[in-house]
DNA sequence: GCAATCAACTGGTCTGACCAGTCGCCTGGC
DNA sequence: GCCAGGCGACTGGTCAGACCAGTTGATTGC
């Protein structure tokens, strides 16, 4: 890129930056330089106008687009200001939702994705756990066994070990990236399938699939404390597979097949 | 879930919500349904305040926020109204700079991200591939050699080449999320590492670089012709490790090494 | 000592105004 | 007849000021 004839050097296209943006540029730069550390509070709007010099709506339309980002949370009648959330995975949760909802992508897409980032999870967790991640996984697979083996049933308390025992091992992964892009998908999963899994729920086979999982879940905890990185993803595709598999019309099932391995 | 008390059942907390995101989730909703489709315009923001019924600052503060998301864009004087972008990876891309940008994660964890996303990419494809992403794939492995061969080096289009390459095989994977991530990741990347890589050309071995990146991205090709999508992930991973790991720290570079397999 | 009250805030919303930019029409000169 | 220029009639961007409902903390009354 040293070699531009000097007529093109030097100018580039000017743009006009609405003061808005500029308003939430500064805020957001001090947020993401850790100036703002997530739970501090931002002035009122009004002192915010005072400070930025521009009108209230100006102000306003800024902290809108904070907030849409997440980064940033308000209140009516706060004394103390709008909090700093920091950066947070809802964003992309967000983005990936609109994704799943919009005809770009298929519910089959992301569970394959899901299968994916959790397979990549588990290989690295294999091989970067800790003893301290090995027990509490070990504590949320009894406490999936403990939900299962109760009666009644106690399906939610379940899927918040199963959530967890997934954003553990993702976190193992020592890849803060990948365990954010995890979570958000895992969400979107969750949010986009929900009305299929409380339909098989209703459906009476919950007590087997939930055993089935809890099985799923100790086998690929053993491989993780063998360090087997490759049977670890292996079986966390499969899981996933057999889970949702059932719910999917046949050309789904064939292409998520293909990312079993 | 079924098992609730019945002083609990049927009522939820009800949180307010504020005008603009009613207004904002409407046009949201219209816009995921297809209803207005990418290029369509919204009504003047005037004529949006009569049949919404509300002020113009919700009205804007709505529209502020689908601007955010990438959703809509508008521009001043434009008799048409605002734009209609329909759903892109660009609020993937935004939230996952901004995450590469904040101390939650590393360059070092993005460009693992990347390996993860690229390898299952090539995995995907290698199975799903049809004979005119091969063709498109030799055409641009081409237009990269003629890149490095040309007397000075062409950079630009050879960067501009590769990117396309991985945008071809992300779309010949099949799934257009995992597409859409790998290019948002690739772009965070691009955009987190450019110091770097411009420093890397001004050091003069910029033709080295780019002769051995062919031989990989042939290397990948062949061995996408021949469906075997376990080499093609691992080639994909030691080329980008390759390209990265000179500019990484030590304990970066071991952590980047357990991505390998 | 405690509960009700009140005043001083907050953010959410509306109104009305002005500016600069953009477009389409219309008119004047060629 | 054609084209350039100008003139509205729009657009979105911004500002100022107002009101409302909600929150909070001090003050008041018991």
């Amino acid at each position: 890129m040293s070699a531009e004839s000097p007529a093109q050097i030097g100018f580039q296209p000017v743009r006009p930056v609405r003061a808005y943006q500029r308003v939430a540029e500064q805020i957001e730069d001090r947020i993401l330089a850790g100036e703002l550390p997530p739970g501090s509070r931002l002035p009122a709007e009004r002192e915010l106008v005072r400070q930025f010099d521009v009108g209230r709506s100006t102000i306003r339309e800024a902290l809108r687009v904070l907030q849409s980002s997440g980064l940033i949370r308000s209140r009516p009648g706060d004394p103390l200001g709008a909090e700093v959330l920091g950066v947070s995975p809802d964003t992309l949760s967000h983005a990936l939702g609109r994704l799943a909802r919009s005809h770009l992508s298929s519910p089959a897409e992301l569970i394959q994705f899901r299968m994916v980032l959790d397979a990549e999870s588990y290989r690295l967790a294999a091989r970067l756990h800790t003893e301290e991640d090995l027990r509490r996984l070990t504590e949320l697979a009894d406490t999936m066994g403990e939900c299962v083996s109760r009666d009644p049933h106690d399906p939610h308390a379940f899927s918040e070990a199963d959530a967890q025992f997934h954003r553990v091992v993702a976190e193992a992964s020592g890849n803060a990236l990948l365990a954010l892009c995890a979570r958000a998908v895992h969400d979107a999963v969750v949010g986009a399938i929900e009305g299929e899994l409380v339909r098989a729920e209703r459906d009476g086979d919950a007590g087997e699939w939930m055993r089935r999982s809890v099985v799923h879940h100790r086998e690929i905890l053993a491989a993780l404390r063998g360090a087997d990185g490759a049977r670890a993803a292996r079986l966390g595709r499969e899981a996933l597979f057999e889970h949702y598999a059932p719910h999917l019309p046949e050309p789904d099932r064939k292409r998520l097949r293909a990312a079993l391995d």
